[in-house]
DNA sequence: GTCTATAATGGGATAGAC
DNA sequence: GTCTATCCCATTATAGAC
């Protein structure tokens, strides 16, 4: 007979992903994510073996979306037109759900970093330089790399910046989406 | 009759700025600064009153160059030839010793943030909406301003992320500069 | 699956000698 | 201006009852 409430795991890591992005992952104790829940820390043992492995099962999920998206870029050729679909489908991860874990990652890089070189573990520490490389024409010389550089960043860091932006409207994502896309391509066709 | 030795004060802010950009503020103890140093911890106290005293006296020099510009920007009126000026003190800005206290910044953000709302400090909390407001023209539709956002990330970030592009050999940051502003000019011009 | 209680660690900070 | 020694506290994590 399954429940209706939505598994505790979930719902913890919903938690700390919110904690996490605003006040960080050092700055957030298991006191104030058990609180949160109406739960105690030790509740919190059931689900994650540590709190480290809480801040891992979120790196995950995007480690996944990123991975495959290296994958496919790098089994294609390159061309124009794969710099632009290489491009739509980086804003279709960042502008979509990703793009609050990528929130997560950008506040969090030393301590992710660190925790990435301990473990071995496959966290996102090079996948934007990754993606850049893909992005960017083999024979490239210093003009071209930074506007390509340049270009992935309007895609990549405009929902985040974006987000407090409009001031104090909802921001229409989709709309600032197709725009931020129509500059990314402006910059790659004139490298 | 003075000493040849770095005070030590600018010694402590100098390992301070290196650790807690590598490792991040809540991941670098007292300790390691002391033992890099080859003092104690005891000894930092006698130069800053707390930890955060440290942090804080890193952040007053980005501070107060920002601010300089920020104020200068309020005094002007908007124009194309003001909207480039303003990119141009901007690149020297970050481009210049001010890029490793935004990379500070920029790895610490919660942290920065904690702090800012504690002590009603005036820290760069905001400064990057104030120098993005003074670049926007006033009456800039949505397309506009994400042109001037995308711009402004250019120079602002581009220091920080070329520093690891440039496969191994020593970025030519002047050169760097150019390449950006001229980018950043060409989105301007055409919003 | 969640609780209470507690262990174990490490951090920031202070007192007082030198 | 730097040291030794110590305090105090919050945190992660575990043991074991229910």
């Amino acid at each position: 007979m399954p429940t209706n409430e939505p598994a505790m795991r979930d719902r913890i890591l919903h938690v700390a992903l919110e904690l996490f992005t605003e006040r960080g992952y050092e700055g957030t104790s298991l006191r104030e994510i058990a609180e949160r829940l109406e739960v105690t820390k030790a509740a919190l043992y059931y689900h994650f073996k540590s709190k480290d492995a809480i801040l891992l099962s979120l790196l995950a999920e995007m480690t996944r979306s990123v991975d495959e998206l290296v994958n496919w870029g790098r089994s294609q050729d390159f061309s124009p037109e794969f710099q632009r679909e290489m491009l739509n489908r980086l804003a279709d991860l960042f502008y979509g759900d990703t793009s609050r874990i990528v929130r997560l990652v950008q506040e969090n890089r030393p301590v992710i970093h660190a925790l990435a070189s301990r473990d071995n573990q496959a966290i996102p520490k090079t996948w934007i330089l990754d993606v850049l490389d893909l992005l960017t024409p083999p024979d490239a010389d210093l003009y071209t790399k930074i506007r390509v550089r340049t270009a992935m960043m309007a895609v990549v860091f405009g929902p985040v910046a974006d987000r407090q932006l409009d001031n104090g409207a909802e921001p229409d994502l989709e709309q600032q989406k197709k725009i931020s896309l129509a500059i990314a391509y402006e910059l790659l066709a004139q490298s």
